[in-house]
DNA sequence: TGTAAATTACGCACTATTCTGTAACCAGGG
DNA sequence: CCCTGGTTACAGAATAGTGCGTAATTTACA
């Protein structure tokens, strides 16, 4: 039942970004080119099947490129576009951002009371 | 099936922020203090279960601040905390970022040939 | 004056949809 | 047989939505 249009680029940059290993195959592909096995490597939990979904979704985005070299054995080559390339700094900035903010954001519910109980005016 | 310690900063941050509603959320929050039901005016699409539990989870990360207030009828504010205010402008860059290359990320495979096949060398 | 209904922020149970993973299979040369 | 990158079929898990119930007070209305 997904809206017909968003409207939001918030909403539409997240359709394509949200879930575990979108942003986690970027941070690999900044490194520079990577082949299928590579990024395998890269992140070993990722099932074979989900990392060629992820990797088709990012390249219809315009994220990813990819590359096939003809012949056998099969080879194929994954890199950043230009989109790509500018999407890591903000990939980076949230990762300082969670860092940095590590003691800001404490334990959560159970040491520091995030609920507050006001009494009614 | 959740790995124990992820250790990326960068995969932590994305383990709250995932997902279609979070982002949008903080934007609404962004504007300042706002009760369950403004923020179920903000976005009608989501239902008011999911809602309450989204917020819980941004709570928990420390990042929703929630205030509830005694008596009846019930009345509970949110707003984001010092950690989420520093995350606002990362996630505006980001709609920024999808605005700008748009151009960029063109079509997909349709128009321009993402998918390039290169002969073996 | 009595009673019914609305209000607000959920919790719970159930269903529907989507996501993720496993296993098997394909291609053609070594 | 193996290697590579990828697809399909199926199973199970995670996520999302619907509708009902609940609390104490206020308002609606005969």
């Amino acid at each position: 039942m997904k809206d017909v249009i968003s409207s939001c680029p918030i909403e539409e940059a997240m359709r394509v970004l949200s879930g575990r290993w979108p942003t986690l195959l970027l941070y690999y592909l900044k490194d520079g080119t990577k082949r299928f096995s590579d990024l395998r490597r890269d992140n070993p939990t990722v099932s074979h099947r989900i990392l060629a979904l992820e990797l088709r979704k990012l390249e219809e985005a315009g994220i990813v490129r990819r590359t096939a070299h003809a012949g056998y054995p099969l080879r194929v080559d994954y890199d950043l576009t230009a989109a790509g390339l500018k999407l890591v700094p903000l990939i980076d900035a949230l990762g300082d951002w969670w860092e940095d903010t590590e003691d800001d954001r404490a334990g959560g519910v159970s040491s520091t009371a995030e609920t507050r109980l006001v009494a009614a005016e």
